[in-house]
DNA sequence: TAGATACGACGAACTAT
DNA sequence: TAGTTCGTCGTAT
């Protein structure tokens, strides 16, 4: 046993009662190799009112709940009450005292936290720590006892490995792929043939295989296992697979075995392994924002790599791995290799990795963590406000009776423009918290001294030296300009996602500080902000014609040319600016960090009406802007970029936007798109693709078009006793035929063409013609009158 | 194992007649 | 049957 000071990334985190009291166990990756740090005889803690504390001890007492200690602290709630520490050496009897106080009426605060999460926050530890303690060197790891933690630094990296099962339609295992940096190999079911496969490895069935992969995982001793819906399904399976036949799934790093939980509200499961974390790249890549129509495997793929195979009719599919599992088992095994291969790729390209290392390391927030934007909040709020004297509200606490509003969004002057001049305030809501001071603390500081306070909204004051929210922001926001300088793209991602969350959770009633004096201090502020720079651009003499929560669109006149209008940009760009610095230092007496920017020069720009009216559209606009000499149409909100229209309208308004930008005549393509589309020369381009949200069967109320498709297309294969696939939600893709939707899979009916042609078409059409002073109708009555006997 | 609100389009269901 | 409201989805910020 010796003694010495180690740095590490934190990997897993876990507490548990043991026999001498609650025992924390966090591993640990150093340098030289994996650590299990076990920290013994933490205490579990929450906070009374001192008022009660007495009432609470009698009834601890009266209900045999052991309690360690109870100590009257300095710290006291928002409401200026003084609360007493109770500690507990036991998870059971934390857990039993705090739903035996709650349901008597004696509140607890800050009781929802475990001790692995609320010793590793105390100590402002992230994801990379330094140790000491008492080293028992096992096989292939250490072991240390005693151990005390606080923040370090570390340069560890990480071992990945991708992994993918092959099964059939009932869940036996055919093959399991890996793929490293430096190995792959797939463990295959069968007797071994002479294949010209090098990573091909052979067992002679299941039960074999699931020992050669727990023996696979302890050999290579990866940190990080990646893969597509691998919780879920893949480790789920395997775990099943090892249940059936008594093997142990023994693939912790201490050769524990998987501890799963269960979300009560949905179907997601949560697996810990001792010593290793299973990052699903479907999770991660919503949690970093990214959104695809479909996440399947090879659509992500398809988009982000441009590879990928041809999404296929999932049936199909499983009878394909079958029949290649008894016929061609060198195609499934590079099929198995291959999706292990584009997991990969896909966190290679979008940083997945890095994105979800840095998360923990600027939140604290588990590496394995999905979403988790109120709890990040918490773990670098929470610490720094005890030192402060204050314990957290509990959830609920804040009057949930006031509501609070969202983004001021304009209403637009409709038309075709030249010269449409965008002006961008950048992270506006992240800069109105830190010019004005909006935070928790800051507000209960500030509501002892109106007078010398920052006014926000709602009665909210705003202390002008007590806060801790601006601070963090600002901290992170001069990370994220140093980020984008070394052009770290992952890292500048990651803080934006975080810093843009905080305004979001002081909304959300599920964060313990939730209060609507808080956001709505934000986007009243917000509303302020871009109605009065809305008014200082028009008395330039410029038109604003539309503006969304943090941007404004100037009309800068038809005649301008590029240059005259980038000057123009960088004209109103610094005016602005400068009017807000003194206007805030004036008003407020503080300094404006408020920041806006010329983003955008649309040389031709289209604001649509609301369908059937002459009201300007809000959300929906479509623009010419020139990139590198290089024309570039953008459309926001309109058909093109939603996936719920039809390819054939899609493509129809892109072609018809660009012409009309160039002022190129219409009404030849118009028609003959009408007359292919009549001819049958688009039928593939007809698929409507429209998400199922719910159980089919909760479709109670009114029965959409994509539900009829999905009960005609279940009706059917119930008939024929296929697989039903439309019950649990998913997404599905139909045609509107003269039976009504139909899937492609069950197809009887001919095509509707004059439903595509009204509602796709006409509707495309429709919204920008009238601006060149003309329509659908007019241009194909036209081709009517050319047969007049029609 | 809790970021938010604002908005538009479509088609079904409902309502007044 | 015409007009209106409601349910649902997808999107902007």
């Amino acid at each position: 046993m010796h003694n010495s000071i180690s740095n590490g990334f934190l990997l897993t985190r876990h507490s548990k009662d043991t026999r001498q009291g609650i025992s924390v166990t966090l591993w640990v990756k150093t340098k030289e190799k994996p650590v299990k740090l076990v920290i013994q005889n933490e205490l579990a803690v929450f906070f009374v009112e001192n008022n009660h504390v007495d009432q609470a001890r009698q009834l601890l007492a009266l209900n045999n709940i052991t309690t360690t200690k109870i100590s009257s602290l300095a710290l006291k709630t928002f409401n200026q009450q003084a609360v007493s520490g109770i500690y507990f050496s036991f998870l059971r009897d934390f857990y039993q005292a705090r739903e035996l106080l709650t349901q008597l009426g004696i509140k607890c605060y800050e009781d929802d936290f475990r001790p692995d999460d609320r010793y590793l926050m105390e100590r402002f530890i992230t994801a990379d720590l330094s140790f000491v303690g008492n080293v028992i060197e096992k096989d292939k790891y250490d072991e240390i006892l005693n151990s005390r933690c606080k923040p370090g630094q570390s340069t560890v990296k990480l071992s990945v490995a991708s992994i993918d099962i092959e099964c059939s339609m009932e869940g036996q295992l055919y093959s399991i792929g890996i793929y490293t940096q430096d190995q792959q190999k797939v463990l295959m079911i069968g007797d071994p043939q002479a294949l010209d496969v090098s990573y091909l490895e052979w067992v002679k069935d299941e039960k074999a295989l699931l020992k050669a992969f727990i023996a696979w995982i302890h050999e290579y001793d990866p940190d990080i296992l990646i893969g597509w819906n691998v919780i879920n399904f893949d480790m789920t399976l395997l775990q099943k697979r090892c249940d059936l036949h008594q093997i142990t799934f023994a693939i912790g790093r201490d050769s524990s075995i998987p501890y799963w939980r269960k979300n009560k509200a949905s179907e997601q499961r949560y697996v810990e392994i001792a010593g290793r974390v299973v990052l699903d790249g479907i999770d991660l890549l919503k949690t970093a924002t990214y959104n695809f129509p479909s996440f399947s495997l090879d659509n992500v793929a398809n988009t982000l790599l441009g590879i990928g195979k041809k999404v296929e009719d999932v049936d199909n599919r499983v009878q394909e791995i079958t029949h290649n599992f008894h016929h061609d088992k060198a195609a499934l095994a590079r099929y198995n290799l291959e999706d292990c291969r584009l997991v990969w790729l896909i966190f290679e390209k979008t940083q997945l990795l890095e994105f979800a290392i840095l998360r923990a390391q600027l939140t604290g927030l588990a590496i394995d963590r999905i979403g988790g934007s109120v709890a990040a909040f918490t773990n670098l709020y929470l610490p720094k406000l005890h030192r402060s004297g204050y314990v957290a509200p509990n959830m609920g606490d804040g009057n949930s009776d006031l509501v609070s509003p969202g983004g001021y969004v304009m209403d637009s002057i409709p038309g075709l423009y030249n010269n449409v001049l965008v002006l961008d305030f950048k992270s506006l809501y992240p800069s109105i918290i830190r010019t004005f001071n909006i935070d928790p603390m800051g507000l209960i500081e500030g509501l002892k001294q109106p007078e010398t306070a920052i006014a926000g909204f709602d009665g909210a004051y705003f202390s002008r030296e007590h806060h801790f929210l601006p601070r963090i922001i600002e901290s992170l926001w001069l990370e994220r300009d140093k980020a984008k300088q070394d052009k770290n793209a992952a890292l500048s991602q990651a803080i934006k996602i975080i810093m843009n969350s905080f305004y979001g959770i002081l909304g959300s009633t599920g964060c313990r500080f939730f209060d609507p004096r808080l956001s709505g201090s934000i986007t009243k502020r917000s509303h302020q902000i871009l109605t009065t720079t809305r008014d200082w651009i028009e008395n330039e003499g410029y038109r604003v014609i539309y503006g969304d929560t943090d941007s404004i669109f100037v009309h800068v006149g038809n005649e301008k040319t590029a240059s005259e209008c980038q000057v123009l940009g960088e004209q109103l760009q610094g005016f602005i600016n400068k009017q807000w610095q003194s206007k805030i230092t004036h008003d407020y007496q503080v300094v404006s960090k408020l920041e806006i920017e010329f983003e955008t020069h649309f040389i031709k720009f289209l604001m649509p009406t609301i369908r059937g009216l002459d009201v300007g559209t809000k959300k929906r606009y479509a623009g010419l802007v020139l990139a590198d000499g290089e024309q570039k149409l953008v459309f926001k909100g309109l058909e093109s970029v939603r996936t719920d229209w039809t390819e054939l309208a899609k493509e129809f308004q892109q072609v018809l936007y660009k012409k009309i930008f160039n002022n190129e005549p219409i009404s030849d393509y118009v028609k003959e798109i009408v007359a292919k589309t009549l001819a049958g020369e688009f039928d593939d381009k007809l698929i409507y693709r429209k998400r199922i949200r719910r159980q089919l069967k909760d479709y109670i109320k009114n029965v959409p078009p994509h539900v009829k498709a999905a009960r005609h297309a279940d009706e059917l294969n119930q008939a024929q006793g296929k697989p039903l696939k439309y019950q649990n939600k998913g997404w599905i893709e139909y045609y509107i035929t003269l039976n009504g939707p139909q899937t492609k899979q069950h197809l009887s009916a001919p095509l509707d063409y004059q439903f595509y042609i009204d509602r796709q078409l006409a509707t495309v059409a429709d919204a920008i013609l009238p601006f060149i002073n003309t329509s659908y109708s007019a241009i194909t009555d036209t081709q009517l009158n050319l047969f007049p006997s029609l």
